[in-house]
DNA sequence: CCACACTACTACACAAAGCGGAGTACTCCA
DNA sequence: TGGAGTACTCCGCTTTGTGTAGTAGTGTGG
């Protein structure tokens, strides 16, 4: 089974998620969800996510020169991103105990 | 949030899922998922799905005839099936218990 | 009898989203 | 000077679920 399509539409979720532990830029929260157990997720899909949330004006943007490399973009929830964060985790929450309840084999009666 | 990118990937395992309690055409395969749960799955993309998987080499496939409307095509699985369903449950799983520690709300130390 | 609903399936074009690869750019180190 | 690590962007590709339309069979209500 392919990891990366299990990653649609949860990828969003996963970084919110990240987020809410405080603001972060791209390369970080890559990191951070490699971290967390996500260890096939690619660059470009966490800086689109980024993107993508941020222009569906659900995180705040800032930049920040470093002294160790390029300049960081960093993103931090807002409202609409907590409350998507909050959304998002309910329907996922739904969504993985149907799944469970039917990955579960059935006895004979 | 869009459930239906949460399926992307894994409306492969729930129709597997759904074919180990018995063999089925497509109609009543979407029936089943909807009754399980899954009550936004669009009827071509269980068609759809039904076809992928009879195409790699996962489904055994078998037209009968009905008397309350037309024909049916019956999918079941095959050993490789089996397999794919053993194999993307585990998948599945693991996927899902990285999600629900990454959205559990850390405590302040 | 015709319209409609339900069953059952196919085909096609579309959209969302993750990915690979290339490119840019900065810092540090051998 | 040239790699390695950091940090980001852009482009095109692929997979996969969806909507819509179309075909076709059965049974039912006006």
């Amino acid at each position: 089974m392919d990891t990366s399509q299990l990653l649609k539409g949860v990828l969003d979720l996963a970084v919110l998620a990240v987020l809410r532990d405080g603001d972060g830029y791209g390369y970080d929260v890559l990191r951070r969800l490699r971290q967390a157990g996500l260890e096939d997720v690619a660059d470009a899909s966490v800086y689109g996510t980024l993107r993508r949330l941020f222009q569906a004006g659900a995180l705040t943007s800032y930049v920040q020169p470093s002294e160790e490399g390029p300049h960081r973009k960093y993103y931090g929830l807002n409202k609409t991103g907590r409350d998507l964060l909050a959304q998002s985790t309910k329907t996922w929450n739904h969504f993985a105990d149907t799944m469970s309840v039917l990955l579960v084999e059935k006895e004979a009666a």
